[in-house]
DNA sequence: GTGGTCTAGACCACG
DNA sequence: GTGGTCTAGACCACT
């Protein structure tokens, strides 16, 4: 489920943080469902575990996971919210890319075919989430 | 014309190559325009002239300034090209963040009204190139 | 393995930037094979760390080299093409000198004979690469 | 004659040396011709004098010209040796590249038939010398 | 005055 | 320990 890139310029405890939103996103975690082990992710990624140990405390920095020491580390019921705020952030990428579109000259049905392009693919993982 | 955060993440340097990109982008800057010199611009950013100096060599190495030791740095012919490039870029990123929109379950005609009301803008800068 | 001239008129940085070459053009070096440490390269060579970070760079906007930040700089998998690339350079090299010569009176089979001279020599390398 | 390209990275005083250089071993400048006055040429190619006459100045330095104050620069008698000089140096260029070729691969015939090719060539320049 | 190179030494983030 | 960024200040060559 959850892959790094070690040849990456993004920071690996970034890419793992990135990795468990994900998850989070698309509803493969929900809350209080338990986070892979430190010891575990970091065999099984074949990295140190202090990056993992890093990942996960940037994560309860955002509350989206909360630990239980000597449990291990869990969904907070609040990373709900992650919808939400990624969605507004996506939303706002969009308008600055629009925007530039519109200054380099890309005709406005030129992004409204892409747009349909992209809702007309058969995506596997949207698949799951439906 | 060009300003720099010094706070942000992105190097300063960097910064200004994406300014002088963009400057370029925008037609203010044309082939063989002279562009500020290296100790001029430090002075006026408050920065120090080895960083402008890295800008201008990394912009250089894209082909997109020629510099002359003694003379100053000047906009390439082939800088027109920048456009063609930035144009494939920005659709690349809209269709990811329009896919991930689409598995955060924004609709499409929520993205085909954020385009409409960008391109309905007031823009100064679109009048000007106009 | 790389070795600099402080007196020469060519930069230190590009010397070592042509001495990295010339490793991945021989074999020497090949992708994913990791550079020396940025600062030990500094101190056997005794020279400012910067000025070897300043040749990695360039290396870098070339794409001859990847670094990743606390881990290393290494031959880049597309260095491969750099034999092609200095293949064709040679080529046009050798065509402008030889053309020179012809217009400095030098006879064809002059050049010939000092060709197969070259090709007759017993030259180390040649034989490691075998 | 002599034209300099102001957007080359090779010092304006220094393709002015060199195309002197050209012009005397093609033998269009002759031991104890004149050289252009130092005003009328910097008028002719737009440039400083200041630059011309450091042009001068090194060619004196290397004996290839003798100046008489009041009355111009002179091609020194000297100057003929220029040819078996550069002569020299053309053939020492010229092993180390056939060297290089061979380490990356190319045949000699490859090499012998370019060569082939540029003698083969219908060249103005040639001509003249004749 | 221009760009270009180099040194010395500092601080940061990453692993 | 790694690479990356930045500053301060020096010197050079060219115009």
């Amino acid at each position: 489920m959850i892959t790094v890139d070690l040849k990456s310029r993004k920071p690996i405890y970034e890419q793992i943080c990135d990795s468990i939103k994900q998850l989070v996103l698309t509803g493969a975690l929900k809350p209080d469902d338990r986070l892979p082990a430190v010891r575990k992710l970091a065999v099984d990624l074949a990295i140190n575990p202090n990056t993992i140990q890093k990942a996960y405390m940037m994560l309860e920095a955002q509350s989206i996971v909360y630990s239980i020491p000597g449990k291990g580390s869990f969904v907070s019921s609040e990373a709900e919210n992650l919808t939400n705020v990624r969605r507004a952030e996506i939303l706002n990428q969009l308008k600055t890319l629009v925007r530039e579109s519109r200054h380099l000259g890309i005709a406005e049905n030129e992004i409204s075919s892409l747009t349909a392009q992209v809702f007309a693919e058969n995506d596997d993982t949207v698949q799951q989430t439906i």
